[in-house]
DNA sequence: TCTAATAATTAGTTTGACTAACTAATTAAG
DNA sequence: CTTAATTAGTTAGTCAAACTAATTATTAGA
């Protein structure tokens, strides 16, 4: 029989919660036509600026098979663009066009105005106390 | 220029850090050898009790076919079982085997261990910030 | 200078999602 | 009480996105 382990009840509440935020907040995510994987590389990118493909599949934590057919994908569509490497000519160096970037923007507009609908009906320390409890969680996820 | 907006931040906040919470946890998940569609499905039955296929399938927000074949692979495995439905003969009654539970509950304990482990070591005030964020997540998602 | 390691791709497989089309059973209408 | 419409579930076929194994090109080290 399960003893009283507030720290279990805790992480139990917080692991529901965030599942079920973000399958809230990914109804948003059609609008744009992009799946989840392609935001999510455009995002890095977007964030972490042009890099090649490797560090870019460790980022997603893929394999890079995976990741080159993701970016093969999204540069078909325009979305980025890759450019040989002049220091290292096995590699290519992957960037956001302005097209890709201009994607990604509406995409996460739409997913951050749809939670933004939500959070602006709180009471204002309500609120405020999800702003500490977010900084909180990259504490808590950041953690060895 | 994006004026200062405190929904739109939080947001944005709470956002990265639910996709960083849940990243984190599972890492948890290949313990067990299930996969999270899986254990997923397994959750609803096991909370939910046994329901028919469509019910199941409303739960995970998936269509009846990709439900369909997701607990004929679970049969398979022998984590779940099917029974007529003695009051409706075109429905079936799914359950979760002794097995499914066994497995379930090894795999439910690794995702939430492994974030026990990092709550644990939060000072308890902080700790219990999250878990009222847990409680005021679960309203914002479920908000119309 | 070879040889081992690294970057990216190609080929082929698996899983989990979908739609379309079907059978069987139930419910509603005339 | 038939007939029409709906509902439950399955099967077949397609697609995206993940994987491993193998290949090519390039770099770097003993």
């Amino acid at each position: 029989m399960s003893r009283y382990d507030p720290a279990l009840e805790v992480a139990d509440a917080l692991h529901s919660a965030c599942i079920r935020i973000l399958r809230r907040v990914r109804t948003a995510d059609e609008e744009t036509g992009l799946s989840a994987p392609k935001l999510s590389a455009l995002s890095v990118l977007v964030f972490g600026g042009p890099m090649n493909l490797t560090r870019l599949a460790r980022a997603e934590q893929v394999t890079s098979p995976t990741m080159s057919k993701l970016v093969g994908d999204l540069e078909a569509e325009g979305l980025v663009a890759k450019r040989a490497d002049r220091e290292d000519k096995r590699g290519v160096r992957i960037e956001v066009t302005a097209k890709g970037k201009a994607l990604f923007d509406a995409g996460r507009r739409a997913r951050l105005t749809l939670l933004r609908g939500k959070l602006a009906k709180l009471p204002k320390e309500e609120r405020e106390k999800l702003r500490a409890a977010a900084a909180l969680m990259l504490r808590v996820a950041a953690a060895d």
